[in-house]
DNA sequence: CCATATAGTTCAGGACATAAACTAAATGGC
DNA sequence: GCCATTTAGTTTATGTCCTGAACTATATGG
């Protein structure tokens, strides 16, 4: 396993600048500028030069490189009725992937994502870790990853690195979940080898929320640079995009949405708190308002957020009211994090997203309410990310990771 | 004026690499290992080979590109009683400096800022704001500049730079005041050319917290690389440092913590909101509520401060009641915002410090009951800032984005 | 078959960091 | 007072890498 990227960054920041860090960044620039032409638009080396504005003796000299390390490849391209030597078409080879896993709630996944981010193959798991101990988890997890290896095998895709996906804290540093009430786990190290065992793999371990937000960014309009994603689950958590990347804050925690404090004298929360939104809008808190009452084992809990749907759509009390306060809720905390961060786009994924119609309403009105000024520019987007969404974005980072830092794999 | 260091840095990141980056990031480099060395260390070329990881002939060559800039001058040093051919011992130039400005509500003030960051000189003038408009104010700042320019004229020193803070939100490319409430300002556009007229100037305009915060930056430990600094003025500004660096949003107004929500229900506030910080924990909410009547002019608001401290020593109701009130609601939108931000430091500032002894018990209670499981670490600092404090954080900012493009000064 | 146009490669030149050899300037023992 | 020793700093040969210009490769179309 190589170092996670962060200190990896870290520690070519702080590396001296000799010649050789020159080629380096020029690597990862021309595999920028070729991981960003559209899917099917194939870029000749002169086009590369062009947008790199780096000579065309260089670009052929760097793309010489990442054909040999694999990074990319070569495609024949046929320009009808135009004069002059064909060019010849560069994409990233479609034969490298990335392993992007989650373990959620009431479910495990696992899938393979290529150097593009696209979805190439994927098993969801239904499973209720909640009563299980995060090494059952693991080997369940394990075993789908081992299918999907097989599957890569076979179909000659080599995998370089993965990203697992968690709902809850996570030290990236040292694969350890802090916190993850919802999974009721808690300082629990993770043996993330026996997941995906290749030594020279790169492996990162993801917040769900985080992870989420990175998979969101894809569907985003280039130019939407900034956002928070607004993750409901069982507990509501945030992922936060600024100038396009994540901002994960000094210990990775950043975005956490969810214990925003929204009604000072409000109900307790799991977090020893009091007031925070998730005891308003988190999945149990709303089912409990709805009257559907608060047993938390995964099956009822499928079975209850079925009957809620179906209060909602034959609008009855008390599921309606409950879903609009759970809107207001969401307003304020939004109007907070807005403030606070300075983004004017916000996504809702997970329960939010399925919820809208009945949620948006109280939430618009909410923000308006309080804070009108912003209200105005916000942009408020449902995100039609499903189970895969956590998954695809921490498999997707990792292979942008990959991308920024093609060096390691040259030569 | 050269363009703002966002835009510069934007450019020269997107720029294709060339070896001349090489050097550039080693001027930097070097430069900052000249700069973190302590007041009067005096580093020698042999010391910053060893401390920037170059060779002793890369050094050697780097130092002569920053004498000829006049960026870092060379200075005698003795040692007694050791061996070997001495060292000559490098320093920031001290004759090269930056002029800091700013224009709060009851005040105006600039000061000139050495390299290393150390106040010079500085003048603080009076000036009721609020019922002035932009230009008045700026003609008095100008004069102010003007003063300052022919001390540091008379003391042979270089202005490299300028910086303004205002308590509002800023534009910084176009060197905008978007809003002011505080000092009646919409859409401002300032002629900072008028200010620090020579065009080989490099001027930056900035929020008033977000420069207080780069000034408390300085007098933290070195390891303390995350906090938000709560500017209580007029108004309640934020400032928000990451990885030792300021942390602005996309359009560099995070951090804004007074509008955040901490009543659903609460009062109209002068944002068009209801609930914010401001409403409760502001110096005119204090007042208020303190009994102490709601006159907004300067010299009444003087008075009134005064009259609330007064009440305090004495331990009046409902000036004590009105503090601990602002305390709770501070304690709920620190709580708020630590959870977002993932900091764990937060220093409060203006007023904020100076009713520390009768607000930090309640707002520590709020911290508490709202956030227990942040709360234990939680470290919650009074800053010794005074007027200057602004001033001397855009400079010192303006000052280390020069350090960080010496390319910029060099040949 | 050849002019034209475009893609991609080769090669000389310059900037830069590096390592090793070299010069400079002090101390301290004799 | 002289010389070995020690540390600071400079010079020089070498290799990497980008650049620009010349050159080769491969198509179209008259």
């Amino acid at each position: 396993m190589r170092q996670p990227a962060s200190s990896a960054r870290a520690a070519s920041s702080s590396a001296p600048g000799n010649v050789g860090d020159v080629r380096k960044a020029n690597l990862a620039r021309v595999l920028s500028v070729i991981a960003g032409a559209g899917e099917d638009q194939r870029l000749s080396r002169a086009d590369i030069a062009q947008l790199s504005q780096l000579t065309k003796a260089s670009v052929s000299s760097l793309v010489a490189d990442l054909l040999a390390a694999g990074l990319v490849i070569e495609i024949g391209v046929h320009r009808d009725g135009e004069r002059g030597r064909p060019s010849v078409g560069l994409i990233l080879n479609p034969a490298r992937c990335v392993m992007g896993m989650e373990i959620n709630v009431d479910y495990i996944a696992a899938g393979l994502v290529d150097l593009s981010g696209k979805l190439l193959a994927h098993e969801i798991l239904p499973s209720a870790n909640h009563s299980s101990t995060a090494s059952e988890v693991l080997a369940a997890l394990g075993e789908l990853s081992q299918r999907l290896q097989a599957a890569a095998r076979a179909q000659g895709l080599m995998i370089l690195g993965g990203g697992l996906a968690v709902p809850g804290l996570v030290n990236e540093e040292r694969y350890t979940v802090l916190q993850a009430p919802n999974l009721g786990w808690e300082r629990q190290d993770l043996d993330v080898a026996a997941l995906l065992p290749d030594a020279k793999t790169r492996f990162r371990l993801f917040n769900e929320a985080n992870a989420s937000a990175l998979a969101q960014q894809q569907l985003m309009d280039v130019k939407e640079r900034d956002f928070l994603f607004v993750s409901g689950e069982v507990g509501i958590g945030g992922g936060l995009i600024i100038d396009a990347e994540l901002f994960a804050g000094p210990q990775g925690h950043a975005g956490e949405l969810g214990h925003v404090v929204i009604a000072p004298e409000g109900r307790a929360c799991s977090c020893g708190g009091r007031g925070c939104l998730e005891t308003i809008a988190g999945q149990e808190a709303i089912l409990a308002a709805a009257d559907l009452g608060a047993m938390v084992d995964s099956a009822s809990r499928q079975r209850r957020i079925h009957q809620l749907f179906q209060a909602l759509e034959t609008g009855t009390e008390p599921a309606l009211s409950a879903v609009a306060e759970a809107g207001k809720s969401l307003g304020i905390a939004v109007a907070s994090a807005m403030r606070l961060y300075d983004v004017s786009t916000v996504v809702f994924g997970g329960h939010f997203a399925a919820l809208e119609q009945w949620l948006r309403p109280a939430m618009e009105a909410s923000l308006q309410m309080h804070a009108p000024s912003i209200a105005g520019q916000a942009r408020l987007l449902c995100s039609p990310l499903g189970q895969t969404g956590a998954l695809v974005g921490a498999a997707r980072s990792v292979a942008g990771d990959l991308l920024e830092a093609p060096h390691q794999l040259v030569g």
